[in-house]
DNA sequence: CTGAAAGCGCTTACAG
DNA sequence: CTGAAAGCGCTTACAG
């Protein structure tokens, strides 16, 4: 598809291409390009419907207005109403947005950091897998504009935004104590995930500050590549224990999703024979019958900070500092507690 | 951030940029550069930690190994979904995909066309508004690669992947008036959108060859921009019918979630006061009580077939033709019918 | 076996 | 008021 250059439209009005970039980059005023010239410019790059090519652009700015973002999974509703909320913001601020999945790997996570710094994006927002320290720490040290979400690394000093994770899941357990639960076993995944650990230690925390015994055995670690199979391994586990568990602590919306359906087939009723509740929330979670107890993520304010943040980082290198914004969470009472 | 250029190799090692530009492409052999020069050239890039730049590649081969995807709203599952398995095949052959979400207006999917040319991606997939045919049509005739998936305009030829949208709502609507249901309402989104068109036309085709007269006061439309107020009207209006319908045909998951939603409020027992039904799915479908009948998208199929037809546009120009295809679906019976 | 040179489409000091 | 020229970081005929 050709696309008409620059070139095209000097020669179409016999002006350099200097003059044409000039007008074209609204740079005319301040170069006393007279309003003749201008407007005839105007007119036929309108009519040979230009528009510059952003590579070409980017390579000759030195940067791109470009940022990107990487994220565990897109189709996860958390990560993709946070990109949302970052692409809207970035249009309305004349950048542009790449998003792409790691699938919670960190050899994608790398070769996708590695591909859009190869697109000399201008910053990176980054729920990283906890699990790419070295790629973080390489950005940091070349004082590359970076904002972590969600997840960050406690030995790296970097931007970050995330939730009250302890706080929260410590709150939501000691719901569960007083109302009479002294079973509480938690479901999480597998991997070495901050937030999911931090969620873990509320847990742990409400448990003792309320004189139960904290019991490993009560812990269990979903596998993110099959949540379906191994949360119904579970909760068969659970089911099948002497003292079985009297309520369960979900690490996020998907794993109570899939419990939820497990409790169903297994004919567990909710909440009289096992409360359930989870960190984040979903649309659909009110919807269930019962309803569940979740902590809804404020997405909408991880975007905006995540990003007002990197813009700082990106226009205002000399002042802009670390920044560390942990937002604060409320859970919302419903009926599977 | 300084990143390490070919010339930087070039002077490290005391060759030209060619040679080194010939070596990191794989081209050593064909050009007899000796192995030894290849070795140390590896070695020197790597441990300078060299990638290419690859606005300077792009720009300079004429094609970036991009292909761009423009969904209505990432946020909804069944495009995250496509965008996963669009990605996935993507970075396996070799390319990057850069999505954005138009969100259904006209003026964004234009706008992104032209930010994603911009950067010369070497194809585009497009799930459109439906009222752009302008520039879907400048795309065709400048044969510029370009699929089309879900949506498509029938006064333009060109490749698209959509589902059986008519048959699909002619087999669901048929299944309902076999339950015994003679007034069926359908809610659908005011707008011009192809496959919702064709829903309804499934729909109406159902009524007719059973004898069920067409009553257009149970075609509902609800407002994109506010789905929950929208739906929540038209169920009321149709509660408050002299002879209120009773069963309710959704033209996708989102409507019919909140669909459920207004139902369960107003206490109408699901299905035997109403029975509710829809085109599309999601997981927690299945997990609503009760679950609700729908139409699953294959949307595995939607992202191989789209990526498939792009990239064979794409590389082989010459020989590729226009491809429409047209894969079924098959409603999944729940107890919401 | 290797390099000089032109070109991709822009921007931007600098000069007149 | 406007243009020639260099440069961004690559690739690729062409030459030796």
């Amino acid at each position: 598809m050709k696309r008409t250059s620059l070139k095209d439209i000097a020669n179409a009005v016999n002006l350099s291409k200097t003059t044409i970039s000039l007008i074209l980059n609204g740079k005319a005023k301040e170069n006393n390009i007279s309003d003749e010239t201008v407007n005839r410019v105007l007119a036929v790059s309108r009519k040979m419907n230009y528009s510059p090519n952003s590579l070409a652009r980017s390579l000759s700015m030195g940067r791109s207005k470009t940022i990107g973002l990487i994220v565990p999974y897109i189709t996860d509703s958390f990560f993709a109403r946070v990109a949302q909320v970052i692409e809207r913001q970035c249009s309305s601020k004349g950048y542009t947005l790449i998003y792409c999945s790691s699938e919670e790997s960190a050899e994608k996570e790398r070769s996708q950091i590695n591909a859009l710094l190869a697109r000399q994006i201008d910053g990176l927002i980054i729920a990283s897998s906890c699990r790419n320290g070295e790629d973080i720490a390489l950005l940091k040290n070349n004082n590359f504009p970076l904002v972590l979400i969600d997840r960050y690394y406690p030995a790296i000093e970097t931007s970050h935004v995330t939730v009250e994770d302890e706080p929260g899941a410590f709150r939501l357990v000691s719901y569960l104590i007083d109302r009479g639960h002294r079973r509480i076993a938690m479901v999480s995944v597998s991997s070495e995930l901050l937030p999911i650990d931090n969620r873990q230690k509320g847990y742990r925390r409400a448990l003792e500050s309320a004189g139960i015994e904290y019991d490993e055995r009560m812990i269990f670690e979903a596998d993110n590549a099959d949540h379906e199979g191994s949360v119904r391994r579970s909760i068969d586990a659970m089911l099948s224990m002497s003292e079985p568990p009297d309520a369960i602590f979900f690490a996020n919306h998907l794993l109570a999703a899939v419990g939820f359906k497990v409790l169903k087939s297994r004919e567990i009723a909710i909440p009289s024979r096992m409360a359930i509740c989870c960190f984040g929330d979903s649309s659909y979670l009110e919807l269930l019958e019962p309803s569940i107890t979740a902590i809804p993520m404020p997405f909408e304010a991880i975007g905006n900070e995540a990003l007002r943040i990197l813009l700082d980082q990106i226009e205002s290198p000399e002042t802009s500092c670390y920044e560390q914004i942990v937002l604060p969470v409320t859970e919302i009472i419903r009926q599977s507690t």
